[in-house]
DNA sequence: CGGAAGATTTCT
DNA sequence: GAAATCTTCCGA
């Protein structure tokens, strides 16, 4: 008997870990990796920073008081897609789609430890430096290559998914605010951001 | 159809 | 502290 013939797909996360809360999920997947396949080659990353955005009643959301909109309208789907957005003229944010149909949460992913293709994510980033490389969301998008192109796309799929990691560090997990969101009212003080606590790759 | 604003990053 | 830069959305 080999000891090693764990496939790389069993560690995909299942369809159904996305049909929880993003508030639960955005906790879940701190550690995990984030992999994408891209023509260039393949990126992966720990997820070490996430914030939730809760839909309907959460004024920092997008989809606030259900605003239903071409761009917000991936959300109201189930979860495990991607929702990608273009934001400032020059970044893309890379969200995950929580909750069942027509609950429109969703994760933002906010900051990677690089794993592996640390040269494609160097040479994408125009950056050398390791720490930097994808300490926040929109140079996590151009670290990995993520771009309006993944908007609905399926997570479950085997260009852009979520996997366990190999070897599952524990860690604790700290919540703090959400970043930029002055405009959200009550909203800006939820504790909705989670963060690895002690990770030297979180945004701030 | 015009204009304002944005779940950011980078440089001064 | 402010610029870079453009899609999306809302009001007229």
């Amino acid at each position: 008997m080999c000891m090693n013939m764990i496939k790389e797909n069993n560690r995909k996360l299942e369809k159904e870990i996305y049909l929880g809360n993003a508030e639960d999920i955005a906790k879940f997947i701190l550690g995990k990796i984030l992999v994408h396949k891209s023509p260039e080659g393949i990126t992966k990353g720990m997820i070490v920073e996430t914030e939730a955005y809760l839909g309907e009643k959460d004024k920092g959301s997008h989809t606030y008081n259900n605003r239903r909109t071409k761009r917000t309208e991936i959300q109201y789907k189930e979860g495990g897609y991607a929702y990608v957005y273009f934001i400032y003229g020059m970044y893309y944010c890379f969200n995950i789609v929580t909750n069942k149909a027509e609950k429109a949460e969703a994760v933002l992913i906010r900051a990677l430890e690089p794993v592996e293709g640390l040269e494609l994510m160097k040479a994408r980033r125009k950056n050398d430096n390791i720490l930097k490389l994808a300490n926040g969301p929109g140079k996590l998008c151009t670290a990995m290559g993520i771009t309006r192109e993944h908007n609905g796309m399926d997570l479950c799929s085997d260009i852009l998914y979520l996997e366990y990691p190999e070897n599952d560090v524990e860690h604790q997990i700290e919540a703090s605010k959400r970043i930029n969101i002055d405009y959200a009212e009550e909203a800006k003080d939820y504790l909705l951001r989670f963060t690895i606590k002690g990770n030297k790759y979180v945004s701030i």
